[in-house]
DNA sequence: CATGAATGAGACTTCATTCAT
DNA sequence: AATGAATGAAGTCTCATTCAT
């Protein structure tokens, strides 16, 4: 840890100030939303100057949509872990879906303001940081998608006529399960999950599989 | 008194221009975001004077939230319809509740603005307008929680040890389901639904009783 | 009294309506300054439409300026009535410009509305309204130099080089104490006098004739 | 710390800019009255933009309230400085009440602005501006009476039954002088005194411990 | 005479962005 | 790299006035 305060003469912190500033545009977004998150206090909470705003981005535009972007990225890695190798029993599959769930919620419940804009403010801003909002749940549905397909290839799961249409219907249920779970009903980014991760997984897992009568 | 009544050769005339301004504002709120619709579009949409918005209504926030309690109420009024008054089979119930989402589904195409800002736009927007939009999804939560506990009462789905929990699961189940059917991946308000509102809420109906193994 | 309620066929009755929004305009410019006055507040106050307004008025200034030409009249009239006949003691001088001042502050007092718009709140009108007003000032000014000029001629006041400074602070010292007499320190419309009316009019016209020392 | 405390070639340089534009505005206010004055006019005749009146002030009317409360400042400031240390004959009295309104006439005629708004003007302002403008003349009033309180002390004045109202018509006297004195019968900002500040400032001495009579 | 919905010019204010230092 | 004063386009809202009925 040798080294680590003396500030003046760093070398790899790079992108220090951006950093500051990634954290507290995302932070306001996600409270505020996009709109009513001014750059003014953007820079304010990031403790440096407007000017310094527009060294690190093109603009208040630009500078969402690379949030979104590399929020995007992190997020479908988390799911592309839940890639399975071999086959299993139903009971092995709930368990595996579950699995999958629990580390998305908890990924989410670490990154909720990234969240908070992904699955809700997001679509309250302009029509660029819209489209990227959008890819990010597109690319989402894709890494469920091939999860699926996968499942059904092993034989764990039945040959859907439909794929899209089920994995559309399981995506719907995962996201609106998440927002309520992390949101609650009044969508506050500072609400407390009533459940842990680990609880809400395995409810929801059992519903996908199984459905109320489950 | 005779005569007093009947007015210059119109029925249920209202504020007209009130309703064109209603539907303007509701169209442009539902494509481009509350933030991002003027009010000279809306004017200009309506085809009136700037001023005149301000006869009707006290401002753009004031407005945002009328269309949305107007919208509250029109929604639970019809998932209050399929209130349960006898029991009945598994299938009944499957049935029934397929024909409660048909109507919703159906209600929700034929409101397509309403619903785009309801589920997608309505966030972006301020303060007392999410406020107003996140009551409208508690209302709908509240009207499924009492077709819920009716059907249990009537023996026909299990006491769950968390009803709510399910109820909040069952919720995000259809609206998450409903935005992508209504609006696809891209949440774009001219998208055509490529299922019927029939076969959709059938699919949904399926899933909610019975999961992806049903 | 007989016939008095029967509005419809009233004859002389007129300019009822005019006089309804002139006492009403007058109370709301006196209290909120002429441009904190809308029109609608006026019409609302007399119970009369929009449009009835321009019936009666030409439009907000117009009206304006003719309330101040109405005050105008009548307050001259007031300090006319002071003009003196015969010659008398230093005494009977005093007690006579007493009894002027005591006339000038009980009509002031029984029309607070259109005295705190001339005294106070008519300079921050338009222009013509404010020429208006200034010239009120004027005629009252002119009203008083006939009296000191004839106070003079009758060899009761002594021959001044320059009767107009003199009458000049004279008047500054009347319109002085006249506003801090009804207003108070506030300007406030709704302050009530400490003083009776020939109690301020008597320390006045000591203090106009003798000073402090007096 | 040597050479932290030089400033790149300037002194006092404060903001420039902001001086410039209290300037305009309170020639503007002065002239037009508040709310003929538009922000546009302002900034323009400060040779600023719309936004940088906005980097200096709140707004309108907090700029408003500014202007005044220094006025205020100032205006105290000189009513002060007439403290009376000890006693003296009437005519030191008379002299020294000269003195004071020698130097408060011509303070008053090198910040005709201020006065006139703080005059004239400032009561066609809203609320709290008119607030801030009645509070500059009961400071001034209180200052005048603490003047008056230690000429009683020192047994200069007689012991009035109530100050109070002394100070009041005092007030009155001057401020009505004053009023006239710098803006004439039609308060035109323009109007060019046709008396000294000393000179009116002797008739009005005179007059204030003699009357009219005196 | 009376109504009140409709108009539209123009006011104040916001805020993303720029640029000289 | 960093600052922060300056910009100006554009937005929301006000209100005196008009006019068809």
């Amino acid at each position: 840890m040798k080294g680590v305060l003396i500030l003046p003469s760093q070398t790899n912190e790079e992108p220090q100030r951006e950093q500051e500033l990634r954290q507290a545009a995302l932070e306001l977004f996600a409270r505020k939303g996009y709109h009513n998150t001014k750059i003014s206090e953007v820079v304010k909470a990031a403790g440096v100057s407007q000017g310094t705003f527009y060294w690190y981005f093109d603009g208040k535009e630009q500078m969402a949509i690379r949030l979104v972007e590399n929020g995007r990225d992190r997020l479908v890695e988390v799911i592309e872990q839940g890639y399975r190798k071999h086959a299993g029993s139903v009971d092995d599959m709930v368990n595996s879906s579950a699995n999958l769930l629990t580390n998305l919620f908890e990924f989410a419940n670490e990154n909720r303001n990234l969240m908070a804009f992904l699955l809700i403010k997001g679509q309250g801003a302009d029509p660029k940081v819209r489209s990227a909002v959008s890819e990010v749940w597109i690319a989402f549905e894709e890494a469920f998608k091939k999860n699926v397909l996968r499942a059904i290839e092993l034989g764990m799961l039945p040959q859907f006529t439909d794929v899209s249409l089920r994995v559309n219907i399981l995506v719907s249920l995962i996201t609106g399960v998440l927002t309520k779970w992390l949101f609650g009903p009044l969508h506050d980014v500072d609400y407390e999950p009533v459940y842990t991760a680990a609880q809400i997984a395995e409810e929801t897992a059992r519903f996908e599989f199984r459905g109320l009568l489950g």
